[in-house]
DNA sequence: TGTACATCAGTGAACGCGCGTTCACTGATGTAC
DNA sequence: TGTACATCAGTGAACGCGCGTTCACTGATGTAC
């Protein structure tokens, strides 16, 4: 009984064996054939408990925005307000260098389905930290609206220095100018972006 | 001689053709096939143009990065210093909004290559503006880093807003928030996020 | 405790599809003399 | 001005590939009685 027939917890092997593939071959190599092949199973498998590959790609991308809101929270604990929210950048942006192509998935792909119960749960989730912040007594938000302008700023600094980065077009920059550092960048660019108050 | 068998102008012809594939189905949809199909002509035909693939999107990516600098360029026109760095990313954002496609292309696609004579000339000079006059006299800059870290900051906002436009999140967040509406906020984040001296 | 049966999970062959690439070709254009 | 020839641009059939999907199947598990 060297393998059973059934696998017992294939639906998890399954969302695994996508995201080594996601690290190894970025979006484009996420097909459902390659994800069975690469759980080692037969490629009619996944449709047991995906249905199609947009189901199961829902599924992955809904547990990266857990482990991204895990990594921005992790960054954020015990920080005093004034520098909580260059926290929830910082972890930000380490998650999407750590995880380059998950987090192309999560933002960028057209394959989602965002109604699914998982990930419209999750998806809000990995925001509500800044949302939070962004709304805490002695800030600067009168009523929603004004609270929806100051987290959008803010996460639009924090999603476009992701996303510079990742697409090597920061990387491009700092390679023309002697001494810059893509380390010492991003952080700079938090101070700057994400002053003490 | 309704169809003369050469066709004069097959090159900008296949451009024109991606583009039209790009607003209509997007990265996906972009193959060599569908692009000689959407042009009239064989599908042999591209290779004697382009090579391959990556040497089209190449040529539409730089095309691309052309116009993204007109665009953002006349917006600043005539604009005083104060407002200018506003009007950047204002344009910036209404590019991406009108050609989304491009947009994804120019920043996110893995096909591009950044060896090319005409992108690696077309890409920094679209950056160029900013970069310009992150520099100017009367600014914060005493060095290349600082001028570095000023002009990432803001290139980060604004693409960070532009991305989160096209790939619907902000969208739907403004539709949780009563009277919000995205073209209000896009001004209220350029206003906040580059405030007037 | 046993037995019959329904349900579930995974297999493997087959299908049709669109893709990039190759290749021999043909029609048109340019150039040498 | 004419002619031969090389080069360029586009054609269309063919190829092999990986894909998603379907389908009859089989092995394993659970449940009713």
């Amino acid at each position: 009984m060297s393998q059973p027939y059934h696998h017992g917890s294939l639906r998890q092997a399954l969302l695994d064996a996508a995201e080594v593939i996601l690290d190894r071959a970025g979006i484009e190599g996420l097909t459902l054939r390659a994800i069975a092949r690469e759980a080692g199973v037969s490629h009619g498998a996944p449709a047991h408990h995906f249905g199609d590959l947009t189901g199961l790609l829902t599924e992955l991308a809904a547990s990266g925005f857990v482990r991204l809101r895990e990594t921005v929270e992790a960054e954020a604990q015990d920080v005093e307000q004034s520098a909580y929210v260059r926290a929830l950048g910082r972890g930000y942006v380490r998650f999407a260098r750590a995880h380059p192509g998950m987090f192309l998935l999560m933002f960028r792909s057209e394959r989602l389905d965002w109604s699914s119960p998982s990930l419209s749960a999750a998806g809000p989730a990995a925001f509500d930290l800044l949302w939070q912040q962004t709304g805490r007594a002695g800030n600067e938000c009168s009523d929603d609206l004004q609270r929806l302008i100051f987290a959008s700023t803010r996460w639009s600094l924090m999603h476009g220095l992701a996303t510079l980065i990742i697409d090597g077009r920061l990387g491009a920059m700092t390679d023309k100018v002697p001494n810059a550092d893509l380390d010492v960048l991003v952080e700079k660019v938090l101070d700057l972006g994400f002053p003490a108050d």
